[in-house]
DNA sequence: TATGAATGAGGGTTCATTCAT
DNA sequence: GATGAATGAACCCTCATTCAT
């Protein structure tokens, strides 16, 4: 994490924290200005063209920045010590630690098509290997479960991690607009729940 | 639904298939214009504004008017004769009958805060009638489910119920940003399989 | 009185005592939409353009009609048994009984330098017939007056009617934006005290 | 003055003096375009909106930037030295120096109710204290004009007021829509002419 | 380097006008 | 003749971006 941290200037990362932290409460990004970025960050708002080219190059690099985290946060769960539910609850645990999910998952919606099919290929020496390490991890992780019987030895890795990407980004959607309320901590219990039913024999 | 039909003017109902049209490709509803709307829906700019008092009075009454037609499949699907999993099936073949499921979600992650607000408020003698319908409908497809032992007797409604809302979001975020691109049947498959999946015994 | 009345059609003068209603209150002419005067005149909206060619044809007919009306009962206070005082007050009594004074003020100012211009030369045997017969009038009561020895007798009819002119529109104008509030009798009473005042010898 | 002055940037007086100009040829407000305004004061478009909310608040900036230069011209008209009509007089030959008359009167009859009772409340410590001492001006005016018999002791400051007021609103309507052209200065005359006519004992 | 005043392209909205009924 | 649904030109206002300091 420290070389992404390091990859990234301190102002970078105000920048990045800032956006997270506007769109923490659900805020589209459509509705936050330039200058309530600049503000959340702590800089003046020409400041911030120093180190982006626009306000969707914010998000970009806000994006990439947090999934870079959320990717290492996944490889580093990685313990054979650990049952895969006990693996799956640390990573939920620690997911809101550096960034809200929540807040991500909005900016990742905000997204233009354009930018989604250019994160896709940016960076094809930085995400792709973080991708491929994520990807790694991810086996190694599954493998694991299903050694110890918890994951269906019948699933592929591809179904594995469809599963928790879907159940990651449904709750986020389910929050947005769903018939009950549910409390945050209930809807981490159920995900994991969710995720470990789902791959059970 | 054609209860639901009857309460929209064919103008109406043409202004939301012209904006489900342009949200379907993954479009952010900030970056709709409202002259794309018009001329999606066949009419003049000025014309919304007889039948709608601003973008996102739009944006809400396409929303209103597509859950309830999702609404109203659901409850539709409700046939004793079928299994849980045929039943899914139906309803998620059917779900980008009407309004393509893809758009819906777009559209809702595009809604304000203050929208998503009102719109759990909205109509309480509409939305909240469908909701307490759907509900019944839910709880009959999942006691079936419980009969035919397809569904965990221990799980209740509002678990069942969380799971498909989750899977349904789920899927559209994960195709939103994925590593890998689905096809959309596959989807759909995968859909029916991790609900299954998750509520089997 | 009559043959102005005969000049218009009964839509017509719907119309302008509609439009006189709105101004009344000292609303601007730019703010009352033409559905307004639809309204106030208790037709459609289509049907005004059956009758003017443009909003601002309505202005121009409803101030060219109130207009006549003003100059009509101007000339017809001239009465050799009544002093120049009567005469002035019978005057301003009987202005608001037509059309409300301050809502033709309104909306003279409201027109546009185009229209000024072509209000003084418009119908050239119509309004230009009317100023010379308003100006006999005036001539005779200012003669009676200095007869009477009520006005100055070097004093000319031009000044004598600079001052009646001015007194009116100042009196609307002061009420528009004005340090203390007036009653409108007291208003009256002002008026025809200042421009005794201001003429006698 | 010079404290009116410095309560406003060079740019609120720039958009003040571009509105002024545009007014000044008896331009209504609505048909003057927050562009022209902004070429009028040499800014950009944008600008303006830096400094004012609307276009309605550079009316009513502009509206009380001027009045407050005529009532602190009417105070320091103020000189015992000088005869009532010497002191009209200067008074009106100054009047169009800094705003010309005409252009305050037609932004003025260009408000909106709701700013004309906005405009009469605003500012307590501001506009009240003008008008206060205004009002202080103007009795030790008309004072001095009482004592000097140029004004009739039966007549009070408010009627003598009021005739003032009037007299300058007059002036611009009559102006505006009046049977005779009448020179500018030919008009000052009048003006002076009447109000001592009709204040004499 | 950091800033925020200035900018103007762009978009949502209004409303006078038209025309099919 | 009377109507009002449909229209789009026009305008106010926003806000991402620039650049002089």
């Amino acid at each position: 994490m420290s070389e992404i941290e390091n990859r990234y200037s301190q102002k970078e990362i105000a920048v990045f924290r800032g956006l997270f932290a506007l769109a923490k409460d659900g805020r589209r990004f459509s509705s936050i200005k330039v200058q309530d970025i600049a503000t959340a960050a702590g800089m003046g708002k020409g400041t911030l063209y120093e180190y982006f080219s626009s306000k969707e190059d914010i998000l970009s690099g806000a994006i990439f920045y947090a999934l870079s985290g959320v990717m290492n946060r996944f490889e580093q769960s990685v313990d054979d010590t650990l049952s895969f539910r006990q693996i799956l609850e640390r990573f939920f645990d620690e997911l809101d630690g550096d960034v809200p999910f929540a807040a991500l998952s909005m900016l990742i919606v905000s997204m233009s098509p354009e930018q989604r099919a250019e994160i896709q290929t940016r960076g094809q020496d930085d995400l792709k290997l973080l991708f491929s390490r994520m990807k790694r991890a991810e086996a190694d992780i599954f493998a694991s479960g299903r050694r110890r019987g918890e994951i269906d030895a019948n699933l592929d890795d591809n179904f594995c991690g469809y599963v928790i990407v879907s159940a990651l980004f449904g709750q986020t959607a389910a929050h947005l607009f769903s018939c009950q309320k549910c409390e945050h901590r209930v809807s981490k219990n159920l995900l994991v729940e969710m995720v470990c039913r789902t791959l059970r024999p």
